[in-house]
DNA sequence: GACTACTATCTGATTTTCGAATACTAACAT
DNA sequence: ATGTTAGTATTCGAAAATCAGATAGTAGTC
């Protein structure tokens, strides 16, 4: 009886789909079969119902999943506790993160953790933030990396980032050459925003009123991403964290001012289940990413030169609450 | 990577010998050598030194064992479940009794256990009780059967049995024609009894000692049986559990008096590990253990017509508190 | 009914596993 | 030292398990 026939099922069961969970684990498609088959045969029981699709876990399977989690959980936590005495690190870290977190950053902190620890395996995935954080709750990833977290029963929150607010606008808009805009000045402005059921987008509601401004959404999506293009080809003010748009601000696609009187933040966390103890490797990458000026200064590196940047490289981590942003100007 | 191999590797660190694991398990000595080789090769780490003997763990190999004890406990409970959702017992179950809990009793408790559970796999042993208490806590054993049980932190227990001790002589001793014996009778009288170190001792001391008896103990055992020798062949008195003695009452080589005015009981338990939960196996013994009509009937069919059995029969439980046995005659 | 996406099964090459025999080694007793 | 014993490593060949690719089968969809 093999410990893969098990990663195997378990694989199958959290992803609901023999193919992907072969592809997952770099089997052949016939092997995730032929191993959950043969746990079948042993067990005796069926533990998937193949009859429809995608797949389902017939309850004999569901607690089989569950008791099989706590074996992989204890596996790993021994081969950690193993591997920590040769001052290795290795094992898995699976990291859920949402789309907004950035590319930008974790492309470079991706890069030096697995730079660092080149046994371990890292894999970071971008989803929705409800995916987020079923993904953890699921002990499908062992971190999330979310906005506004927020805690819960199972989940516990460690404290990553606030990211300061900008306004930013196509280098054509009038406000454009500004360093910044009071808060005053944004009522009555056009806007593009967040998707309503978004926690940001309900955050940003409350600072509007608070701050008495009466701001028109002309539109609305639900990532970061569209909301920059919409910006660059439109005549609308966005409101976005600044360590989101500074790639823009540095080809020049962009501009952001610093908006006055206020700060608004996003802060960032990383959630994880309450009663699981990291394994070393998942609290190395905490680490590196508290540890945030190596990887700037690694991402910077590529656009050493660029003025646009240096702001960036002097704050030391961008977005931090304790530094706002200086307004970088479009190129 | 092989449950296997773990399994191997934790009874060779349990048995501490290769060739005795080998064999507790069923494979052969160079399939055990092979297996925890595979596994320091996959570590890439030393689990056991082999430099001396017995053989003994690495620093890395207790922790491997450790946490491989979890990894075996967690797999044990899923399939323990599995296994009860078919209404299936399967399982090991694996006790340590002191050498007086008795053959007798646990023969037929066994046999009837492997007959209601066939696909269990039962292990008994008969030890010292020092070695019970020790095996059930390094979790070599699922429960230890002992007299005067104590608990402890990380140890629990079940009662089980209050047998009542009563005094034993030859045939050919003077008393042997008596039904009891009062305990002012005893004061003076020549005794075996059991070796000082052993809880039961030290017990029968301040009962003697609380009756105002001074009795001379002429030899001492550390186990029952040979007191029951020495009683035999010479003319001393034992004070012994009466369901201990039964086969020797019943073929006439020793004689039987109850104790007049006190109440001596040698109370069993049933000690296990206070966090491990059972599985259905190890509960199903523990239920056969208490429910004891069965397993006596079965003994006593050996010899059904036997009046000396007879009261066994109809008391029910041999030794049990709230019926004091009357007097076996020797045939 | 045809198509798509997925899973089961068959097959042969490859790898793993295991036991018997054998070689080695620590511990111990002369 | 020497031999003996009990225990462990190693070697080797047969048997078994494993896996990927090809193929067949099936649920869901248009």
């Amino acid at each position: 009886m093999h410990f893969k026939n098990v990663k195997i099922f378990c694989e199958v069961a959290s992803r609901r789909s023999f193919s992907k969970a072969a592809k997952s684990l770099h089997v052949s498609q016939s092997a995730a079969s032929q191993a959950v088959h043969s746990l079948e045969k042993q067990l005796e029981i069926q533990l998937i119902d193949r009859s429809q699709r995608p797949l389902e876990l017939t309850p004999a399977g569901k607690i089989y999943f569950d008791g099989c989690r706590d074996v992989l959980e204890s596996l790993r936590k021994v081969e950690d506790r193993i591997q920590g005495m040769k001052d290795r690190v290795t094992g898995t870290v699976r990291v859920a993160a949402i789309y907004s977190v950035g590319l930008l950053q974790m492309n470079s902190d991706v890069r030096s953790f697995r730079n660092l620890y080149p046994e371990t395996d890292l894999r970071l995935e971008y989803l929705h933030p409800d995916d987020v954080y079923s993904k953890v709750m699921n002990d499908e990833a062992d971190l999330g990396l979310v906005s506004f977290p927020k805690e819960s029963n199972d989940l516990s929150c460690i404290p990553w980032q606030e990211q300061s607010m900008v306004a930013i606008v196509a280098p054509e808009h009038p406000l454009a050459n500004r360093n910044s805009i009071s808060v005053k000045e944004l009522d009555k402005q056009h806007f593009v925003g967040f998707d309503p059921n978004l926690t940001i987008s309900r955050k940003m509601d409350r600072w509007f009123k608070k701050s008495r401004v009466a701001v028109e959404f002309v539109q609305q999506f639900d990532n970061i991403e569209n909301i920059k293009r919409a910006v660059e080809i439109g005549s609308e003010i966005g409101i976005l964290p600044y360590p989101t748009v500074l790639r823009e601000i540095d080809i020049g696609t962009l501009v952001a001012l610093q908006i006055e009187d206020v700060e608004w933040y996003r802060p960032l966390g990383i959630v994880h289940k309450k009663n699981k103890t990291f394994t070393t490797a998942v609290s190395k990458f905490v680490e590196l990413l508290h540890d945030d000026s190596t990887p700037h200064l690694e991402t910077s590196s590529l656009s050493e030169n660029s003025s646009s940047r240096r702001w960036t490289l002097e704050a030391g981590d961008a977005g931090v609450r304790k530094k706002p942003p200086r307004v970088a100007q479009s190129s």
